[in-house]
DNA sequence: AAAATTCCCAACCGCCGAATT
DNA sequence: CAATTCGGCGGTTGGGAATTT
């Protein structure tokens, strides 16, 4: 049977951490990693339950985590991935480095699912909510391509983000591993810069524009002794590379990603109902009377640009190295 | 200036699958 | 093989901040 909720337990604080708790956690990971979740509450000294401080450390504490507005990029990546995987936001993550699902979630219901709507695009689908005239401009056989081939493409990332979660666990074993024979092993970060964030609010002054790339480590991905064997409900992993394709879907994803193609398609498109200039997080500016995600005049051409840049994305390439299509 | 409303996000909840006993 | 434990995921929400009335 189930397991009863672990924070049921009498005494086991709940709601907003405080900093003095951020530091109790910060501290004891620092030294031994975090090792079992469970009993770590207890041993950091800490009235809470495991699952609370594995939350605010992946969420909040973790060192490698990237705060502030998203960028463009990282938002075109968002809504592309999202496409494809729909509401798996962990998978999602695994292609936004120092993002995390979380973050993404939160992004995506309170800034880009609005905006999509408000372009007349369904945020479920990614689906012109009137199909009418975009089978006019005679989109519907490439609407049909997209949806057979992002079925092959959401298996693809699924294992990409897969392989990137297991690369992440090496990674960890082996932190944890030093963090226990270095009893004072820093990893990136101390308690003094913690305790400096809280005097701030969080996420105000952190903001970085760093240029985002897959957290997938390609080199981690050549290394990798695994196949990905395609199935209708997911895929399969045996043993053995294929590493040419996957280097080659990789490589287009990342192009693709760099491309000016969807650059182009999304820029115009999302930046149309936003700000002018770059500062993308201006969601105010759209305001009653902007027919946001720009003029009704250039509706269609905007909403054909949109899928362009998800056919883009999953069929990056002429050459279309994939043996999958 | 104050009240009402909306927005945003950190954190919780419940479920699931994998691992362990 | 069943029961249990654990970590992880996605959906949801509470409450503070920001904005509007």
């Amino acid at each position: 049977m189930g397991r009863s909720p672990c924070c049921d337990k009498l005494g086991l604080k709940k709601g907003p951490w405080t900093p003095e708790e951020d530091q109790k956690l910060l501290a004891y990971i620092e030294e031994h990693g975090h090792g079992s979740w469970r009993s770590l509450p207890e041993k950091a000294g800490l009235h809470r339950c495991g699952k609370s401080c594995r939350l605010r450390w992946t969420n909040y504490l973790r060192p490698d985590i990237k705060r502030g507005k998203f960028n463009l990029q990282e938002e075109q990546t968002i809504i592309q991935l999202h496409a494809l995987l729909g509401n798996r936001w962990s998978a999602i993550a695994t292609h936004l480095p120092k993002r995390t699902d979380n973050e993404i979630k939160n992004y995506w219901n309170t800034h880009l699912k609005k905006r999509l709507v408000k372009m007349g695009i369904d945020p479920v689908t990614h689906k012109p909510k009137n199909e009418t005239p975009l089978s006019s401009l005679g989109l519907s056989k490439n609407a049909a391509t997209l949806s057979h081939k992002a079925q092959w493409e959401s298996a693809r990332v699924e294992a990409e983000a897969r392989l990137a979660r297991e690369s992440k666990l090496l990674h960890l074993q082996h932190y944890q591993t030093k963090a226990s024979s270095h009893p004072h092993h820093n990893i990136g970060f101390t308690h003094k810069t913690l305790l400096t964030n809280w005097t701030t609010k969080p996420n105000e002054d952190q903001q970085q524009l760093e240029s985002p790339k897959s957290t997938v480590s390609f080199s981690e991905m050549k290394e990798s002794k695994i196949e990905f064997v395609g199935s209708s409900t997911g895929l399969t992993l045996i043993k053995e590379p294929v590493h040419d394709w996957i280097n080659s879907t990789i490589h287009e994803f990342e192009t693709t990603q760099m491309g000016e193609g969807i650059e182009e398609g999304f820029t115009g498109l999302l930046l149309g109902g936003d700000s002018i200039g770059g500062s993308f997080s201006g969601e105010k500016n759209e305001t009653a009377g902007d027919s946001s995600g720009g003029d009704c005049n250039n509706y269609y051409e905007d909403n054909k640009n949109y899928l362009d840049s998800i056919f883009n994305f999953v069929d990056p390439s002429p050459s279309d190295s994939s043996p999958m299509f």
